[in-house]
DNA sequence: CGCTTACCGGTAAGCGCTTACCGAAATCGG
DNA sequence: CCGATTTCGGTAAGCGCTTACCGGTAAGCG
């Protein structure tokens, strides 16, 4: 692995050293504030390190630490054609990755991203390099099986951001239920749509299995009619979406009245297809998305959702992480709250009503 | 400097070396692939590998191979509160950022990521330590004066994305020029305004200057009145360019005919800010921006702009830094060809026309 | 069947840094 | 004024990996 090298010599610690006169371990020492450098020693070596322009290399010092400084991110791009709605759901992702980066820099530490492709060879051996080169890995989706997980977390803390707990790792993620919860109450009960659907999202998400599930109860306990089933099933895409719909008008099918959808990407591309159909929102069928992503409020009609708090959910990947370097143990999953956000595809005119939220929960269930 | 430690022994070279009953040299060359191991000694390589869940320490192969494979990319944040619209120029440095990715991964690098505060202070030190994880550094804002490149630069080569070429760094940007000059073709020769305004972006961005200074120019040269100066200085903001707008109609300015907005973060504010006043784009006053970040079509009237091939930035960014390791000198300069994207804010009405186009351009001039 | 040539794989020397350990110099007290 | 304390700073031992170098064994040849 011979690899590029640079040309011109970088300084060392070496050349420091010497041409501060004095021994490597006090230029250490001076520029790590350990021990206490004679006011005269620190000069000379601050006076080198400058005329050197110095930069101290992290792989040596990760070496020699024990500490990279360093926790990876990894997510799933699906090839590389990007489609052009595809675009919009970077920002979710990187919301998320700010969040973790901002996290990150209070501890000194930084962000190594990397992804692997949907159609990639051997997964786990890309992963295992990226984890070679970081104190802890974020998981952004899916992309490791439980034992995989188990295996890599013996080397780096693992937290998954859209998993499932593991003995071995740890899942953050926003509190689907009540999320779910409060749209149906709104819709069943305040707008007394009495048929509803659940457009889901990609069939192996916890969280899409998640609302799912939190969805038929809900609906059911609420009194209202629920169309589900492989007819509505999407995958958090905005094609996927619009397709679900294409094909259920397609077929002759009665809509509801209201469609809930798995996410605001989905729901966008439902009311896409919608439109091109001539089906009013909310008029004819009321549409509603979860995460609230920056665009929602730019849609037309402005998209009733449940806003997740995207940049928190990065924020608390790091810090669980963190507090895992070093230690095992401690709670398997994280808990954020989530809050109903009322705008006008639901069939409310424009009153900007917030709905329940919860406090912050963790719970050590898998 | 202590830092965290794993509590579990990871198991190293050594460990897998002695399991395997062989030296840690074969252990390396299975690896990597190197020398021609016999079968017989990389199955019981590969056999322990896998029973002690061996990943290679990055930091160790790094320092040994003189090669991290890591490139830093670095963007300047501002404080930490994000405006709502904020969030949606994220996507700019986003998708630039996953451009990188793309070509980084091709090379079997990652991309570390990390921001500096506005009001960060020890900016330069910061930088340093970044530079020291990684074998090349790309800056996404201008951070540092020239004298601190070259500094820097003798540690990592350096690639600028929103500054300008130095004899140490390369900068990679769009074709400013040309894009402005399709813009007031389309806009006073096509449409016959003749009276348009630039609002300018962040004062000090090279781009932003060399799009003013090309609209002076062409404007002048196509025989329009233009409107420049103090009173239409923005920062490349939503809220910059709404300010800009209001505070000229609360002055009892005239508006021009036309307004050329440095970037459709801009144009969208000004947006916002015209119809706020009631005053109607592209009737009363056109509008356009420059990027064609993907929100730009779904504004109302959807933005005439400049696409920016925003991803190709990045991927040249990567690629151009990539050549730069281990070899000095070439060009200093790279720049890449962007488009005229006609949509309705000019007051063209839904007739997808496209502009102009160059072929990639590289110049050595300063 | 003995010697040359290949082929493998082990030994050990770094890569650039941190830090334990220890000796020298400086400081203090009696 | 000298020994007991400190205080500073140098020496050297790693951190976990790659690879140059070399010795041993097996295969090829006359």
């Amino acid at each position: 692995m011979a690899g590029v090298r640079r040309a011109k010599a970088i300084p060392t610690i070496y050349d420091v050293a010497s041409r501060a006169g004095v021994s490597i371990a006090s230029v250490s020492r001076v520029l790590n504030g350990q021990g206490s450098p004679k006011a005269e020693t620190r000069k000379k070596v601050l006076r080198a390190v400058r005329a050197l322009s110095f930069v101290p290399d992290g792989a040596a010092r990760a070496l020699s630490n024990n500490l990279k400084e360093v926790v990876a991110v990894v997510f799933r791009r699906g090839g590389e054609v990007a489609f052009e709605d595809e675009e919009e759901s970077l920002l979710f992702l990187d919301v998320i990755n700010r969040g973790i980066e901002i996290a990150a820099q209070r501890r000194g530490f930084d962000v190594l991203i990397s992804s692997v492709g949907t159609n990639d060879e051997n997964v786990p051996a890309r992963l295992a390099a990226i984890a070679g080169k970081a104190d802890g890995l974020i998981l952004h989706d899916q992309m490791l099986s439980e034992p995989e997980i188990a295996r890599l977390a013996d080397v780096v803390p693992i937290v998954t951001l859209a998993g499932r707990p593991t003995p071995k790792s740890i899942n953050v993620r926003c509190d689907n239920g009540s999320g779910i919860r409060a749209l149906i109450h709104h819709l069943v009960i305040e707008h007394g749509y009495r048929n509803i659907a659940y457009l889901s999202g990609g069939a192996d998400s916890p969280d899409n299995l998640a609302r799912a599930r939190v969805f038929e109860t809900e609906a059911f306990a609420a009194g209202a009619q629920i169309q589900v089933g492989p007819a509505w099933q999407g995958d958090y895409s905005a094609v996927g979406g619009a397709n679900v719909i294409a094909s259920l008008l397609d077929s002759g099918r009665d809509l509801p009245r209201a469609i809930v959808c798995a996410n605001d990407q989905t729901a966008l591309g439902a009311m896409h297809a919608l439109a091109r159909r001539g089906i009013k929102v909310p008029d004819d069928v009321a549409v509603t998305g979860f995460d609230d992503v920056p665009v929602a409020r730019h849609l037309h009609p402005p998209l009733t959702t449940v806003r997740q708090p995207i940049k928190e959910l990065g924020v608390t990947a790091f810090d669980v992480l963190y507090s895992r370097m070093g230690t095992a143990g401690g709670q398997h999953e994280v808990v954020l709250p989530v809050q109903l956000i009322i705008r006008e595809s639901c069939g409310c005119s424009h009153r900007p009503v917030v709905g329940p939220s919860r406090a912050p929960v963790a719970s050590s269930e898998t």
